[in-house]
DNA sequence: TGACAAATGGAGATGGCCTCCATATTTTCG
DNA sequence: CGAAAATATGGAGGCCATCTCCATTTGTCA
């Protein structure tokens, strides 16, 4: 899938420094107020050379949005390696809402960027997915998750999540959410399922 | 709120059919291929009239959404006048169903334009939050829904169903979780709340 | 009906987006 | 190592969508 060609190296240098800076922009929520070409300036390169990594507005938020969600997956397999399954799941989640609270022009920015019809939109969230689905079979393999939940409804809910980024108390409310899932995850004695 | 000034007959006459040429062209996917001028064209006006109405194509988007919520409102009112509370509130949510899944271009249109920073758009969710209270209200009344859970949950469900479109089989998930939510505000003895 | 106000439309200025290529840098190979 | 080939650079300039401006038309009011 990435396995394009080997970039010169300063080729693949300037690409970085790009990725990097156009993080610091969106992150700041400054990107629709800069003229593209002023982006390039502003990382140090050329319009040409930015044009040629990065045809569109759209091409640089999905190289960012890809990185993101590639660290976001690592740090679930950290997470799965180094906690027992339970403390990763909730680790992760609620490092989720940490995340996207610290990031929130970031998000607005990607979403704004991808709104129409990204395949890159697509398939990160399909990644995002898998390490969920991972992290819970782990736990439900523990016997302290139970075993009739996919990772479906926990994506609909991070998604819910970071979609209603504008409600007043935002914060509270996410972290009830995630209180809330962890909660109807953990396996228990109740009416419809005895253990 | 919108006492600004009577408008000249012609104006209005121009302002509408701007209005419901862009909702037509909005619904069919069709508004990002065009250039704003043409646009002006296809509605049969002059470039400096389309500019005078919608300065940008987010006012546009904002005035189409804007007729969009008032129409939903009025159709909650009158659901609400004519049949039983807790129906209402039902025929009322699955109609939105139906609407945003005839609606996709328009809705993925306006998503798109009001991505960024809209007042419009966080006031028009008040409106329909407003109405959704409404129906609630008149249920909880009724006796027929229970009265500890407030009009935010279902706006949150909303919400996540028409910004989820791209799932894959979206319209049996979207009906679930109406289906879900009317289950679940039934009133109903159970365990932690008996009546 | 006349006079004033409001609105129109489209020609043309403006300025951002993107291409192109002469030059510079890296890599490969004898 | 040095030269040739391959790859990448940057920014001047063309192109075209956006938006303004105003001479003309249309509606309103007395």
């Amino acid at each position: 899938m990435t396995a394009d060609k080997p970039l010169r190296a300063d080729a693949q240098r300037n690409r970085d420094v790009l990725i990097a800076k156009a993080r610091e922009v969106f992150d700041a929520g400054d990107f629709f107020d800069l003229r593209f070409d002023d982006f390039a300036r502003l990382a140090g390169v050329g319009t040409g050379t930015l044009y040629r990594h990065f045809p569109t507005r759209e091409a640089l938020a999905e190289a960012v949005y890809h990185g993101e969600v590639a660290a976001l997956c690592d740090r679930a397999r950290r997470l799965q390696a180094t906690l027992p399954a339970a403390e990763a799941l909730a680790t992760f989640l609620r490092g989720m809402v940490d995340h996207i609270a610290a990031h929130e022009g970031l998000a607005r920015t990607l979403a704004t960027l991808m709104a129409d019809r990204s395949g890159a939109r697509a398939e990160g969230g399909r990644a995002l997915e898998r390490a969920v689905t991972d992290l819970l079979a782990a736990a439900v393999r523990d016997g302290t998750v139970r075993d009739d939940v996919d990772a479906g409804a926990v994506m609909m809910a991070l998604h819910g999540i970071s979609a209603a980024h504008d409600r007043p108390d935002w914060r509270a409310e996410a972290d009830g959410v995630i209180t809330l899932v962890l909660d109807g995850l953990r396996r228990r004695r109740d009416w419809s399922n005895p253990v």
